[in-house]
Parts: C-alpha cells; structure tokens; sequence
DNA sequence: TTGTATGCGTTATCAA
DNA sequence: TTGATAACGCATACAA
C-alpha cells in the first residue's frame, strides 16, 4: 500500500511538505500543495492510522460499550453518540458487553491496548472496569447506569420516579395488587426500578410483600420464568411493572401462554418503547426513555473531557415519560 | 502509560526479552518471563497497540459494515460475526452505514485507514466501495447481498426462493390478489424478493399488475406510506408479501389505521422473524432468515481469506424458512 | 516556504 | 537465551 513516501516522490517533494499539504497546514505552497494532492490522488494514498496514532499520541476512535446490541434502547444510544461524534470528525465503536463482567473487561482491555479517546460504558455493575479506565486516565462517561462507586461523568434517567409514576398510573387505572419485574440486583437502573415502585405502593397503601417482585437477566427467556411464577402465586398480581423492552416480550408471551388479556386481566407498563408496542392489541403502556439523547449527551460531556475540560464530574439526568396505552385500561 | 522499557528497566531486562515474554515465546528463560510478567503486571502496562499494528503490519480487527444498527436482522448478524471472530482472537467493530453510500465509503476509508484485517460489508449497491477495497487488497465479505459486479465471497439468503415459497403460501391459504412491498430497486435482496414473489404470481396465473407492487426504503416509514398507497387501490390486494420486518411494522400500522385484520382481511407475510411477531393478534406469518448462522460463516470466509487462503471467491447460499402463523389464515 | 532528521512504542534481525 | 539496534509510517522541531 502506498506510503507518504511514495507520494512525496511522485510530487517531487519531501515527505515533510506532503504531510503538511495533506493535513492542511496554512504554510504551504498552493501549486506544491495540489501537486501533492493529486499524486496522493493518483496513488489511492491512505495514510496509514496506526503510525498516524502513534506518531501523534492520539486516536480520533470512541468505544461504546453496552451490554446488549440486540436491545432498541442501547442501539439508540448508540445512533446518539455516533451522530455526535460523528460531527466531531471522531468515529465510534460499538462493543457488546451482554452484560457480563469479564467480556467488559475484555473490552476495556482491548479500547486501553488501542489507546481510544475515551469510553461510553453502561457498566454491568460488577465489574472493575471504571478503576482500570481511571488508572489509565481515560476518559469515561457511564450512561443509563453510574460506575460503581464512582463519582464520574453520568448520564441517567429518573428511573426511579419514572417507576413511580408508572406503578402509580396503574393505581389510578384501578390496579390493586401490583407486582414488579426487574433486572439483577447490583445494576442500579434494575434497582432503581424498583425502589420506584416500592415508593409507589407504599404510598397508595397496598399490598408490598416481597413476594410481589421477581428479577431476572434483562431478556425475555428470564422475564417468561418471573412471570410464570408471579401468576401463580395464590393471590397474582392484577398488574406489573416491567423493567425493560425484553422483559416486556418474555411477559407478554406469559400472559397469551394463560390466556390473559393485558389491561382487561392484568395491567401492563413496561420501560422502554419500541415501533412495534403499538400494533398489539392492547397496545402497551411504556415508559419511553430519550435514549437517543442520552448517547448523544454523553458523547458530548466524553468530548469534552477528550478536548480537556477540567471542571469536576456531572451527571446528567434527564426525565422518561409515561405513555399510557390500551394494557393500563381495564375496559 | 507505561511503555514497555519501563517494564523492561523494572524486570531488570532488555525490551527485547519483555516483547518475547509477553508474546509467549518459548526462548525465554522461566525466571525471567515471570520477572516481566510481575513487573508488567505492577505498572498497569497495556502494550500500545498502534505500535504493536504499526510494526506488525496487520491489525487483529475486522470491521463489520452494515445498513441498520437498528434493526434486529443486522445485530443478528453481528452477533454471529463476533462470536466467530472473537473465538479467533479478533475484534470485531460495528458500523452503520444507514443504507448511504456515502456513509458506507466513509466507513470503508477509515477501515483501510486503520488497516483492519477484514470488512465485512452489506453493501448498499450503489457504491464503489467493493471497487476500493479491491485496490487496497483488504480482504472483503458481502453479507445479506452481494457486491456490485463482483465475483467476491459473498453469503446470501435464497431470497427470490424464500419469496416465492411465502407468496405460494398466500396463494394456497386462499388469497387471489397479492402485493408487494419490497425495498429500494438496485439493492440485491429487494430486487430478489420481488422476483420471487413474480415467480409465484405468474405460476399462480393470478393478476400480476406492476401496479401491485410498491417500493420504499426498508424502513416502517416508507412502508407505511407505501401499504396506504397499495391498499388505496380501487381493486386492493388481500395479501401482501413484505420484504423486511421494518417495513411489516409499517405495513400493520397501516392496517390498524384502515382498521383491517390481518389474515382474515388481508393475509401478511414478512421476511425476518422478531421476538415480538408472535405476541401479535394474529400472529405474523414471517420468513425466517438465518442471521447469527449468516454472521459466522461470513466472519468464518472472511478469517479464511485473512489467513491466506487464495481459492476462488465461493458465495454461500443458507435458505430462510417460512413460519407459517395466523396473519396468513382467513379464519 | 521547504527539507532533514528524529522519535513515537513495538517487534524482528542479528550477533554475542 | 539475551541484548543492541533497525525499521514500521507518520508528524514535527529545527535548520536552511
């Protein structure tokens, strides 16, 4: 593959003066420079990335680690980020954690090894990635969950009060007995969810037994098993609170298993909306989540920290919505 | 960060016997492989991989290229890509093109700029990108189409097949009057599907009006349009085949709005299964795409190539199966 | 404004 | 088995 020396040759110029020429250095001469241009042109001339990083100490690459490509939201976030960096002249990864310590690690090794500019992570919760990253002085902005006791860049959601306002929907629908499905414990957003609900039963004065949440992994196969067990228990729940989109399927599928109707039967709100929570019949209450921003306010606050903003860690939360649907009515 | 002579004045070596350690060469002496590896493992040291690339000429990543983040079929697909790949020691890092030429050129730039091993590409077919690749002798993998005018290893899908066995199945289960909403003309999987869905009509001897068949980006909101348009028809189609599961959501929102039954109004059949077709009211008739199993034997041709092997380009052909459900029965 | 020369951090060659 | 050294391709300090 052609090198710079190459094109220095074919132009009649030094190496120097094709490098600048290249990356638009003011000081260099218009007819030498198009000189340049064309024999680089000519040449199908692409300078090589890794003496380029190297040399410059630097690399215009952000890696997004999430902990499921297969999930909308996360694939939201991703599209966030990338039309910022985008903009940034900066390109990102996108690395699947599925959510499991070691493969995080694994990825945090491998951005380290290719010295990014920084990191998107939604950490797994378990996991010692956000030390090694500081270690190292990454840059790191933790979305949709916060590093594990770390004061870091964040960008979050309200879960929390958005679980609340949605359990509190279904109590105001005229759901009684409301039962919970969240993610592992250990990951806040799954914690927080919760908590939210909790806060919402006990204000509406009904039923908190324990017994009324179940977790499971944030996938549908986990959600089918939490909901099987939740229905039968000998007083089922009359509505839940899902914690995620996947959950959400794993759940739906549970309720057409027992032939019971969401809304008529059980009262269902779930996190996360999806093009296709619509075209079910009811369609389903969510929690939509402005997971679009969230990649893109993080990889801002990111290229901020990368151009050398000093000022101390932020977090931004930004609100989810409810958005009432036919699997919250009873009639 | 450390570099490796700090390893090397820390362990008391040259750079020469850190590198050798590192890299498990046999010719070091016990003792002091474990002295590195100590001392490599007090400082944090990560070896700087644009060096390690620089000089090692050649990158242990594949960049993986591809029309849709957001759409499941494609994160199927990278997910086989990556289970492959990562099992060979290689990284694989995702790229949305969005179906833009220009964006996938762009995306092939940096891929030859960081001097990746492999790319793995859905072309958009009408880009020179293939064209480029060729020139810088990066080893190339079409996946879901082929390469304009190429002769390179390529994994398909039987789709025209996979198209006219879904619209034999309209015709059987009693539709007379079949549409077609496929994707944009000159992308390979579109054009096949329409063929297909051609084939059967004329084998059918039913109405085979160019009329009934309505193109749109493969996407919901193209879709929706298009399935309006279609069923504004003064004689409308009563079955539709759908060329991918993003347009099936435009498709169905259109059918709710005209407030018509999927299979006992108009019978629907789409390409790709989801998670969520199943919790429909019918569910939907779907032809299912191997997509992980796509993935992998492309990552699988592609680290073949990498690794030297010089056969002629093959193309493999996985064919999709129809999963007849209840958007295809008049009851 | 241009060119020469150096170094970024590795790995590979060669001699010891 | 080890160490000194060169080279990968680029960007820049410095000299011209």
């Amino acid at each position: 593959m052609a090198t710079i020396s190459d094109v220095a040759a074919r132009a009649g110029v030094s190496t120097a003066t094709v490098s600048r020429a290249l990356n638009g250095k003011s000081t260099v001469d218009p007819v030498l420079a198009s000189r340049v241009l064309t024999a680089a042109e000519e040449l199908g001339y692409r300078p090589n990335g890794p003496a380029r990083n190297l040399r410059r100490q630097e690399t215009a690459v952000l890696a997004l680690i999430i902990s499921d490509v297969e999930n909308p939201f996360f694939t939201a976030i991703a599209r966030g980020a990338e039309d910022v960096a985008h903009e940034a002249g900066y390109s990102v990864v996108l690395c699947n954690s599925d959510d499991q310590p070691d493969k995080e690690h694994e990825y945090v090794d491998v951005a380290l090894q290719e010295r990014v500019a920084g990191v998107l992570l939604s950490p797994t919760g378990r996991g010692d990635s956000a030390e090694l990253l500081r270690r190292h002085r990454t840059p790191v902005v933790a979305v949709d969950r916060p590093l594990p006791d770390s004061d870091g860049d964040t960008v979050l959601v309200d879960s929390r009060r958005a679980a609340r306002d949605a359990t509190l929907h279904l109590v105001e629908q005229g759901y009684r007995r409301i039962g919970c499905l969240t993610g592992p414990s250990g990951v806040l957003t799954a914690d927080d969810r919760l908590n939210g609900y909790r806060d919402a039963v006990r204000e509406a004065g009904l039923d908190d037994s324990p017994d009324l949440v179940r977790r499971s992994e944030f996938r549908a196969a986990g959600a089918r098993e939490a909901a099987r067990s939740l229905l039968a228990r000998q007083a089922p729940p009359d509505g839940i609170l899902v914690a995620n989109n996947a959950m959400a399927v794993g759940v739906l599928e549970t309720l057409v298993e027992l032939r019971l109707r969401p809304g008529r039967d059980v009262g269902v709100v779930a996190f996360d909306d999806a093009p296709w929570t619509t075209l079910l019949d009811p369609p389903l209450t969510v929690v939509s989540q402005p997971a679009y921003d969230m990649g893109a306010a993080a990889a801002r606050m990111l290229l901020g920290r990368i151009s050398g903003e000093r000022g101390k860690a932020s977090t931004t939360t930004l609100s989810a919505h409810l958005v009432p649907r036919g699997s919250t009515r009873r009639s």
